[in-house]
DNA sequence: GAGCTATCTTAACATTGTCAAGTTATAATT
DNA sequence: AATTATAACTTGACAATGTTAAGATAGCTC
């Protein structure tokens, strides 16, 4: 390919090579300069797309919720039978699959007005919950608490083991993905009914 | 006071005004200079103490694991009766009242080697839920899963406040303390019984 | 007192985010 | 097709950061 002065696509370029980075060396190796190296412009060039190192973090979470998205409808289309419970194995194995990915997006530092990508990805999660529920106690004002609670579990699972605050050796168990389903599966599905206030 | 040529007490001057600091104004506000001009002292002066500004924030989060321990007990100790549950919510309010703290804490960048303080904390909160026992399902091999969800739920409903991914009031709650209370009994106290497999 | 050593300072370096000023290629207009 | 305008890039600079090297100071031991 032509070295070309007007590269004709480096805005994905850019996003692209700074996931790259980000699951090869690290949120700390990820610089805007080194962006901008990688991708063989000068270390300007990339403000003529993004305002700011943080727009371009946040450019860089947008795709992550979109790939995020994909994960757990591949999941949970591969096994319609367990719907939320599939949702929220995509969740943890995304996140497991892609821990520098998955601790951008939920920095926190970065996604002020909260991004369209992302309020599709929680979106896709809540109604999985909503529509499928699960038997939990709804709140004094109607609304299911469910929601809460199983976006709760499913995230925590996914942190603590990216953190590695415990595994699934911990708990007698050698596959991940086996340990997973046994977790969600104890707090997604929990018996018919319910015990007093 | 004087201004001595030797501080006397750097290292832990250093390790509060870095809290100080995180908490006023972030943690991109938290450089290792700014730290040390805020202590009084050269930009040097800390690596007498420090080999790192990594290891200043691992002081840092230390010092957190130790007040957030006794955040949990302090709730835990006001009501015996529900002790797993205090546990909880001391965990969920410190999470709230020290967000940044909080999120250093549980960045994962820093503690490759767990710290006693950390492991401490979590010890706190694993023997409380295997004391009292929740009702969870057992694994396959005979240890008890309650704890990987109750750790889950806790944590992830901590962190999902603290991004606000959702709020209180989205679930008809008008007062935090009261939505946490609800969303965690939900889950740590549920049913006696528990379905099949 | 003399000397040791931990503690602290000053000076410097490379790297970073960011901006201002210029350059170049593409698109628009004529 | 020539000119103009505009978007996409470059170079060069600035302040701030993490970190190290070399030196100064103070409190300790003997």
């Amino acid at each position: 390919m032509k070295k070309k002065y007007h590269h004709g696509d480096l805005k994905n370029a850019l996003v692209e090579n700074a996931i790259q980075l980000l699951e090869c060396e690290g949120l700390p190796a990820l610089s805007l300069r080194r962006v901008a190296r990688e991708t063989g412009v000068s270390q300007a060039a990339p403000y003529s797309h993004f305002k700011d190192k943080r727009a371009l973090l946040a450019a860089v979470a947008s795709e992550g919720y979109r790939r995020f998205s994909a994960r757990m409808r591949k999941e949970a289309d591969a096994r319609p039978d367990y719907y939320t419970l599939s949702l929220g194995m995509g969740y943890v194995l995304f996140a497991l699959e892609n821990p520098a990915l998955f601790h951008l997006m939920f920095d926190g530092q970065l996604s002020e007005p909260l991004d369209d990508e992302a309020f599709n990805s929680y979106q896709l999660l809540v109604d999985g919950v909503e529509q499928h529920p699960l038997g939990v106690r709804k709140s004094p004002h109607g609304k299911t608490l469910g929601t809460a609670v199983a976006w709760s579990v499913v995230h925590g699972l996914a942190t603590l083991l990216l953190n590695k605050n415990f595994t699934p050796q911990d708990y007698g168990f050698t596959e991940m993905e086996s340990f997973v389903e046994h977790v969600l599966s104890s707090s997604l599905h929990p018996p018919n009914e319910q015990a007093k206030p």
